[in-house]
Parts: C-alpha cells; sequence; structure tokens
DNA sequence: CTATTTGCAAACCCTTTGCAAAAAT
DNA sequence: ATTTTTGCAAAGGGTTTGCAAATAG
C-alpha cells in the first residue's frame, strides 16, 4: 500500500479514505465495473455516492493509474501498473490478464518499427474462448 | 461496392439504402462518431433518424463488419477487412491507421504462444504523438 | 489556511425500445 | 408473402455538474 501513497503523491493527488479503498479494491478485484465498484466500496463507506465513484475514476484514468476497457457491454477498469495484455472470452465476456513482459516488449518493438514512430502506451486486447467455457 | 453486396447477404444482412449509406461513408471517412455518420447521411437521407444509425451500427458490430473503438472521449467506429493496428494521438485524440499484416500476424503468433489459446480477433491500438501534434 | 474532495440532487447527455408503416428478398 | 428495416417519439440508463460542507496536506 505504501507505493501507492507515492503514487498518488507523485501525481499530486489527495489520499483519502474513499479513493484508497476504490484502488485497493481494483487490487484484489480485476475489471470491474463501475457499479461494482461502487457496491463494494460501499461495504466500507455506506455513505459514499456514485458520483464519487466516477470522479475518482476520471481523475485516475487521466493520470493513467487506471485504464478503462471496452470489451463490449459495460466498460470496465484495471489498475494499470504491470505490462499485461486482455483476452476476452467471446462467449462469456469475462476478461483475463496475461502477463508477459516479454511479448509485450517484443511486439511494441515490431509496431515502433512498423510505424515509425515512439509509442507512449501498448494497450493489447484480443478475443478467445476461456478455458471455462471451452469445456462447454 | 460489389464486395460489400456480398458481404452483407453472406451476413443475411437487407441491403437497404441507408445501410449502404453508412457503409459507404465509414469506407471514406474513418473512425467517425455516431454523431459524425448521422450528420453526414442525413445528407443524402435526409429523413433519416438517429436510431437507423445506432441500429445499423450494431448490427454490423454484431457480425464483425465494424468495430467500435474507444480513445477516450466519444466511441468510434471503424470498417474492419484489412488487419490493422490503431494509434491514437495523445495530443489531439485522432486516430491513424496502420496497415501492416506482417507484424499484426508476428505479434498474433507471439501473443498466442504466450498465452496457449487460439486467438478469434486481434485488437492492438496504442498512444503516440502523431506527426502534426509533433511538429507544433 | 488553501486546495481538493465528497455527497447530494438535478441536469444532461447518449442509447435503446416499441410500434406501425415501408421496403427488401 | 415473409422478414427485416425504417423512423418517430418516448423511455431508459449511465455519467456529469454545481454547490456547500467536509477533509487532506
Amino acid at each position: 500500500m505504501e507505493e501507492v501513497l507515492d503514487l498518488l503523491k507523485e501525481k499530486n493527488l489527495k489520499a483519502t479514505p474513499q479513493r484508497l479503498a476504490i484502488l485497493n479494491y481494483l487490487n484484489h478485484k480485476t475489471h470491474p465495473t463501475i457499479e461494482e465498484i461502487f457496491e463494494e466500496v460501499k461495504k466500507s463507506f455506506p455513505s459514499i455516492s456514485l458520483a464519487t465513484i466516477y470522479k475518482n475514476i476520471n481523475t485516475l484514468k487521466d493520470v493513467g493509474i487506471v485504464i478503462e476497457l471496452n470489451p463490449g457491454g459495460k466498460l470496465k477498469y484495471d489498475i494499470n501498473i504491470y505490462p499485461h495484455f486482455h483476452g476476452v472470452c467471446e462467449k462469456c465476456g469475462n476478461i483475463e490478464d496475461f502477463y508477459d513482459e516479454g511479448v509485450m516488449k517484443a511486439c511494441k518493438e515490431k509496431l515502433k518499427k512498423s510505424m515509425n514512430k515512439n509509442i507512449k502506451r501498448l494497450s493489447i486486447t484480443l478475443s478467445m474462448v476461456c478455458d471455462k467455457c471451452a469445456k462447454a
């Protein structure tokens, strides 16, 4: 949690309990929707408002701490710390993270050469069939 | 335009003039928003309704002819025919297409090996600074 | 002490829906 | 002849905004 405080300070954002609760939830549950974040954080902050969730997600998005995923259907949110790519199951819609720094780096290199420009952030999303749905 | 008719027939979609106008616009102007499609197609079909644009984009999305892009801000739409990746300018927000079948294939292979699953569709988006903004 | 953040309620989109008429195959 | 699509208007839902009070630094 120490890192989070530093990260917020670095971006000049105040470490309010509500904000920390949102970040903490994002660290445990991957890719929740706004509604899911709201429902969860409300357990520890019964008085929290939906508007506060929106405002926080937007500011965290603006500074790059959080990224927005559009898998079709509702938008989902993800803490943007380690380089990874996303697999969206075309049956159930769930998103799975794949961490592979080597592959991400290799793709980045190839893309960079192809387009002849610097790449600031790289987002790779693919559709697949997840293991659970493959069995069914 | 012949190809489009075949494509629609293949997906069991009727070739209405409104639908063709939308597809035609998507072939000329890349990555318009819903509103832009509406304003443009209205020029040739003054009586067209926003609901018709939405319904068409949704059905075209469902069958895979059109893809949805979420560059931050409003959603944008793109005809999904040739394998390409998207660069979003972090200054002006414009989206640029990069066609490179070789690079797309190479990335797909690497990702596939890394995750050990079949990839149905692959979407690569990156943020960059476009040439226009780089000069300014 | 100052700047940011919260929470409430209202406003404000954007998007979808139902339905009857029109059009496509 | 059958099925899809259109266009309208209304409903719906998600997201943002303004503002005063509370809180963080």
